[in-house]
DNA sequence: ATGGTGGCCCGGCCA
């Protein structure tokens, strides 16, 4: 089962870029986010007629997550399962062909002395919270999705950049590790050691040529998903040509 | 590095 996240920051401008990729690709499960619409303005109908069932938590101008699957799609539920309901679209879950997933759009922060940043590191408690409401670490789980989170310094381009930043810093890393420590693995890193594998890179100032970008999509699996991960990829191509997400898809190969 | 792009919807917010 192939199995892809990717922040189209809007799904309308990027619509033409994201059903190319789908016939490129072939994902059986793909978790969007930023799809910045309505459930109304959804293009359900495009993707079913390409074969897939999906489910859409929309909020409007901001914000928005998606599934598509087809290879099944249950249980579709938007928002946190426990506590309070977040005001805003960015978590929705699913059961696609065997495999629960969610798909997750992790606030920004903006800065460490904003008042959002405090938002974020309530989310990704909250996300703990929901992850292990949904599921056991003997399930098989993908937590996936754009966690505006660099996991280590090797996941951005120069940590001089950013310090004193967000995405960087230790209160929302050890959100990210407390993950971990749960039973979810960030099976892309595993499997790729090296520096310089990206999934942003702002549209200003060239950085993409320049190569100022940062891993902070991520595709954060259960044990038994690990071992059955035949291959990962982080498909840099995506930001390349017209209209690009400032986001590329991140992408793993599941056998089953 | 800190706003030079790009998205929302039409002046300013957000990333």
């Amino acid at each position: 089962m192939r199995i892809a996240t990717w922040n189209v920051n809007s799904l309308k401008a990027r619509l033409p870029r994201v059903l190319a990729w789908i016939n490129d690709v072939q994902p059986d499960v793909l978790l969007l986010q930023e799809t910045k619409m309505t459930d109304k303005a959804f293009p359900a109908l495009t993707f079913s007629e390409m074969g897939y069932e999906s489910a859409h938590f929309g909020q409007g101008q901001w914000n928005g997550v998606a599934i598509l699957s087809n290879v099944g799609l249950t249980e579709a539920r938007s928002n946190f399962a426990t506590g309070e309901p977040d005001a805003e679209a960015r978590i929705i879950t699913a059961n696609c062909g065997g495999i629960k997933v969610v798909s997750v759009y992790v606030p920004n922060g903006r800065a460490l002395d904003h008042e959002h940043y405090q938002y974020k590191l309530r989310w990704l408690d909250q996300l703990a919270a929901h992850v292990a409401t949904i599921a056991s670490p003997t399930d098989a789980l993908v937590v996936a999705g754009d966690f505006n989170i660099a996991p280590a310094d090797i996941d951005v381009w120069d940590m001089k950049a950013l310090a004193g930043s967000t995405h960087v810093s230790q209160p929302e890393r050890e959100r990210l590790a407390a993950l971990h420590a749960w039973g979810l693995r960030d099976i892309v890193r595993e499997q790729h050691p090296e520096a310089g594998i990206y999934s942003w890179w702002d549209y200003r100032n060239g950085s993409f040529h320049r190569g100022w970008g940062m891993r902070i999509d991520l595709a954060l699996v259960t044990e038994c998903v690990a071992q059955q991960t035949r291959w990962s990829v982080i498909d840099r191509n995506a930001r390349k040509g017209e209209q690009p997400s400032d986001h590329v898809p991140v992408v793993i190969e599941v056998a089953t």
